[in-house]
DNA sequence: AATACGGGGAC
DNA sequence: GTCCCAGTATT
């Protein structure tokens, strides 16, 4: 295989991709600028999350953090809250890191070169090509799952993507192909991996460069990219108490450990005194990645002003309401609970 | 080198 | 149900 690419030129299937790319880019807010910050949270805010789930979450924290003083003046819990419901929540907390780390180190400029900015926190080789080659004209691919499927149909190539040695491997691959203009090479790939080159059914009839591609010819695209691993999932059981009187309700932070890093949570145990005080259990199933979780809620209704305060002084809670859940971050069966025991 | 980390949508 | 998505940090 490697002696068929060597002496080829596959730089036509990269210009051809440019040309693609002017008239059939997607339409998307981050695509009419060049503010590096604004790239930065476009890339983070995507990675591993389609286009459609993520806009309104992109569009309403560049409108409450527009430039990266603002982001690094913020509370971390404010920027948790910007990410409420998008998941992989060690996100909102790096880039609140990396914006602070901005300040200090770059006195508030983001950093032009492609070693300093993935220096910055939660930023990884592929966020780093991408803000330096979109921005600045850098040289890197920015390969991503999107280059793993193109470039392994292009070439019918069944390098194991789940191999930690893919990422290097299609970079040199992207290398054979990729022209001078790096940035919008990089956003070819994107927008032909997400509209042309799916996973399932490719609209292969309307690809660019479908001439070129060795699994068209083959009739084997969906045989590509070829990925071993399998994912096992397990099973994990919660128990909430949903302690609540006069409106109110006790809530916690977790830990930046294990799932749901820093999110609000309600209280797992109460004590054997306010056991009388529950009125009702709901289990919830809810699926994660790698989990499926059954969450058992306890319904307590206190009505002793007594045993509250009690509770609350024993145990550090945090008293809310339901106005002031919205100002906080929950995990999404957490959040959708709240919402429906509002309607109550 | 392998694994954990959310949530939603396509099929 | 299964797989995937503009990946990174941690071990």
């Amino acid at each position: 295989m490697e002696n068929i690419r060597t002496g080829s030129d596959f730089l036509h299937v990269g210009n051809r991709l440019l040309e693609w790319y002017k008239n059939n880019a997607r339409d998307l807010p981050f695509r009419q600028t060049k503010d590096p910050y604004k790239i930065w949270i476009c890339e983070i805010v995507f990675q591993q999350t389609r286009i459609s789930q993520g806009l309104n979450h992109y569009n309403n924290f560049i409108k409450r953090f527009p430039d990266v003083k603002t982001l690094a003046e913020a509370d971390e819990n404010e920027v948790l809250l910007y990410w409420k419901g998008l998941g992989y929540y060690s996100r909102a907390i790096n880039i609140h890191k990396a914006a602070r780390q901005i300040m200090e180190e770059y006195q508030g400029v983001f950093p032009a070169q492609y070693q300093d900015i993935l220096t910055l926190k939660g930023i990884g080789k592929y966020t780093a090509a991408a803000v330096s080659s979109i921005c600045f004209g850098g040289k890197m691919p920015a390969v991503d799952g999107n280059f793993y499927r193109v470039l392994s149909r292009l070439f019918a190539d069944d390098f194991d993507i789940s191999n930690s040695r893919a990422f290097t491997y299609f970079s040199e691959l992207a290398a054979l192909v990729m022209p001078d203009n790096v940035g919008d090479f990089n956003q070819a790939m994107m927008d032909l991996g997400s509209e042309i080159c799916k996973p399932k059914n490719p609209l292969c009839g309307e690809c660019p460069i479908n001439e070129d591609c060795l699994a068209f010819s083959l009739q084997k695209v969906t045989n590509y990219p070829v990925k071993t691993k399998k994912v096992k999932t397990e099973d994990l059981a919660l128990t909430y108490y949903f302690v609540h009187r006069n409106g109110q309700f006790l809530i916690r932070q977790r830990k930046d450990d294990f799932i749901w890093k820093k999110l609000f949570e309600f209280p797992s145990a109460i004590p054997e005194e306010m056991e009388p005080f529950i009125t009702q259990s709901k289990t919830i199933t809810h699926k994660l990645t790698h989990k499926n979780l059954s969450i058992e809620i306890f319904n307590v209704a206190v009505s002793s002003e007594k045993e509250w305060n009690t509770f609350i002084a024993e145990n550090q809670y945090l008293i809310t309401d339901i106005q002031g859940s919205h100002e906080k971050s929950f995990p999404k069966p957490l959040e959708n609970y709240i919402q429906n025991s509002l309607k109550d």
